[in-house]
This record gives C-alpha cells, sequence and structure tokens, in this order.
DNA sequence: CGTGGAACTGTATCAAATTTCAGTCCCGGT
DNA sequence: ACCGGGACTGAAATTTGATACAGTTCCACG
C-alpha cells in the first residue's frame, strides 16, 4: 500500500529529526513542526505508517517511532555521485553504452528512493501532465521493478520512451501524460522491455 | 577526563540499545539490564558521563542521551555543495532563516545558471503548467535580478510566493502557471519583494 | 583517621509523552 | 445521495520518564 503525500511527509520528518538530533520525535513534537492542534493528527498519522509497514511503533514507550528499512538503505556519508545523463539513445545500442553518455550530472543519490542509476535527457512533451518537461532530466533507477502506474523508462525496439505503466490483468499499456498523445498497447511478441523506474526529476533550467 | 570501567558499561549499553532498538534507552530500562533498585543509579552515571563529554544529555527530553560522536572520519566525503531547503516559512522571518531550514540537499550548484543559494518546497499547484508541482524543490539563486517572463520568490507581507513575474511599464504582475488561479497586481505601497530567481527544479519523488 | 569520590538505595514530584474517545470536514467513488 | 477514508480538532486519562533530595556503603589516598 502506498503512502499519502501527507504521511510521506511525517516519515520525512521523522528521518529528518532522527538524523538531526539522533532521536525520534515525540508526538507533541510532530504537531508543532506541522502546526497541528491535536496531538491525536500526529497519533493518526503514526497509526496509518505503521500499518503501511513503513515504521514500527513501540506501543507505550516514549518517542518510540522506528522507520523500516525499506531495502539496503544503509546510510553511509552522503555520496554526490555523478550520474551519466543518456540524451538520445542509438538505435540498436544498450541505453548505458558510452556513445549515449551525453554529459554528467552530480546529485545526491541518497536523497532518492530508490536510488538512480543514471539521468535520461527527456525529448518531447508527452509527460507534461505529470510535469516533465521537454529537456528535464528523468532520474532512472535500474532493477525495473516498476509497478502499475509508475513512470518507467519503456524501450519498443529501437524507441526509448518515457511513459506511465498500466498493468492489467495479463496486458500492459503505455500511457503518455498529455491528451494529444494517445496510449498505446504492449503486445506479447512485440519487442519491448522496461529499461528503468522515474524516481525524480531534475530541471536545469527555467524559461 | 577518562571514564571509569561502570561508566564505560553504561555507555555501551546505550550504544548496543540505539543499534537494536533505533531508540536511547531510558533510565529505567538502564536500572532494569544493570539490576539496579534505583533510578537515581543510572542518573548520575548519566550525568557523570555528561559531565565527562562522552554523551549529550537533552534536559527534559524523553531519551534524551545523544552519545557523541568522539572523532569518526565518516564526514570528510562530500561537502561543497549542501543546499538548505525551505519548506514553511515562519510568518515575519527572514526566509533564510535557521527556524526555516527543513532539510539539506546535495546538488551541483554549477549544474544551473545562475548557481542556486537554496531550495524552496514548493506548496500547491499554482505553477503546475510550468512542470512545477506540489513539493518540488525549487532551486533558487537569491540575488534577485529578475526579468519580466521569469520564474520568481516573491514575498507579499508574510506570504511567501512562487510566480511568473510579469513587468509592463511601471507595473508588476504575478502570475500563476494553472489557470484556476488569478492573477495579482502588486500596487505600489504594497508590502512586497522579489526573494530570488528560479533556476531550477528537483523532483524527489514520482507518483 | 578521616575525607572524598564512585556507586549505589529509597522516596517523591512533576513534566513529558502516549493513548483513547468523540467528533468535524472534505473529497472521491459507488 | 450515501459511504468510507484521510486528515484533522478537542479534551482527557494514564503511563512513562526525568530529576531532585536525602541517605548508605565501600574503597583509595594522604
Amino acid at each position: 500500500m502506498r503512502l499519502t503525500r501527507r504521511q510521506q511527509e511525517i516519515l520525512d520528518f521523522i528521518h529528518r529529526r532522527l538524523k538531526r538530533d539522533g532521536l525520534p520525535p515525540t508526538r507533541a513534537e510532530i504537531v508543532e513542526h506541522f502546526g497541528f492542534r491535536s496531538p491525536n493528527a500526529a497519533q493518526c498519522h503514526l497509526q496509518a505508517l505503521a500499518d503501511r509497514g513503513a515504521i514500527r511503533l513501540l506501543a507505550g514507550t516514549a518517542r518510540g517511532i522506528v522507520p523500516i528499512e525499506s531495502s539496503s538503505a544503509e546510510q553511509v556519508a552522503v555520496q554526490a555521485m555523478r550520474l551519466p545523463v543518456i540524451g538520445r539513445v542509438t538505435a540498436g545500442t544498450p541505453i548505458l553504452a558510452v556513445e549515449n553518455h551525453e554529459d554528467e550530472l552530480a546529485v545526491d543519490r541518497e536523497a532518492f528512493s530508490p536510488n538512480p542509476d543514471y539521468a535520461l535527457k527527456v525529448q518531447g512533451d508527452s509527460m507534461i501532465n505529470a510535469g516533465i518537461l521537454d529537456g528535464d532530466l528523468l532520474l532512472v533507477h535500474r532493477p525495473p521493478q516498476a509497478r502499475s502506474g509508475q513512470i518507467v523508462v519503456a524501450r519498443l525496439g529501437d524507441e526509448v520512451t518515457v511513459k506511465r505503466l498500466r498493468r492489467r490483468g495479463r496486458g500492459i499499456w503505455l500511457e503518455a501524460e498529455n491528451p494529444r498523445y494517445k496510449t498505446l498497447q504492449v503486445n506479447a511478441g512485440s519487442e519491448f522491455s522496461i529499461e528503468g523506474l522515474g524516481v525524480g526529476v531534475v530541471r536545469k533550467r527555467m524559461d
């Protein structure tokens, strides 16, 4: 079960406090930070986070909030790594082939979850309603465990595109986030693969 | 000043609990573990450890025991490019005031032009057509030389907002990039200032 | 011998923190 | 139109936890 936006904010806050103070926050501290007026607001969110498996709550324990490590996610020093930026993908080459590297981008991989492995320069406005514009860098996580509804980098024959993945039953669809583009269904037998999962966006210029 | 044998045992116990539970122990838990019969036994040891600089005690705070990293070569790695992340801006405070710092973000400042000075967590969807969504981090350059048509962080009284700046002749307008919001004109005499220029966007999660 | 520090016991008190109950409000889906 | 979930308000009960004060025991040291 996914977290709501608000729940994610609460979880982020818990992580920040843990990093800053070395202690999980109390309900009252959550209340203060978010401007709630009742400790129960915090309590409900924590309960929801616990129900969804994002944290463990120790009953009757002051500050008994223990975030659950989602995957490997060991926290070392924050490494700002240089990710390869992939622009045009030459037909017939693996996406990470050297000839596709166009640039490099220094980002904090740990700031994203799951951690990105490369950045893909998005061409076209087919994902405009997801807030992904032409020229944006989509940060991509490679091991492609993608669920329905997530934004993925997909390969169809020689074409590499960014789309929203939809699974229903046995079928797979690739949805654009722009009414001017049509959803395309992936038929079995077509040369199709999911190359990665979108985990973040970096836009280097505004206009 | 060196620690006594007993004090070292207490310190070790604190470390083990932190690793095992993710939380520092309470006085009562120390008492239980060592078989004391009075919470004051634990309290005295903690006070001694604090006096010797081995831990920091947060007064009046449940589990407020924070071991002090003696030296540990961890933090050496990065630096250089951590921008403060500003979330909710408390009314009446300068935007970069410490109480507004919510997090930090490691980015390559040089990748943006002009270089960003901080990141502002965008609230609301008023800039959705500019590809800036709720929760996005807007990278902001402080010296606010903004031309018409650029995206700026503006302050109107106590409110801090992200809008597109329009100058025409002597007039100044702040345009939302969302038809559901209306453009607002800045009248001379209103408490208005441009706090910075948007130079980039970082989105840390997709949904 | 006596003094002082370390290591406790025992008792209290009060603030910090958890937890529960009873609601309201809004929104999206059936 | 109704329902349920998410996101809260408000009040209150109860437990947890920190901390202060007054002692005791033991041992090392001058």
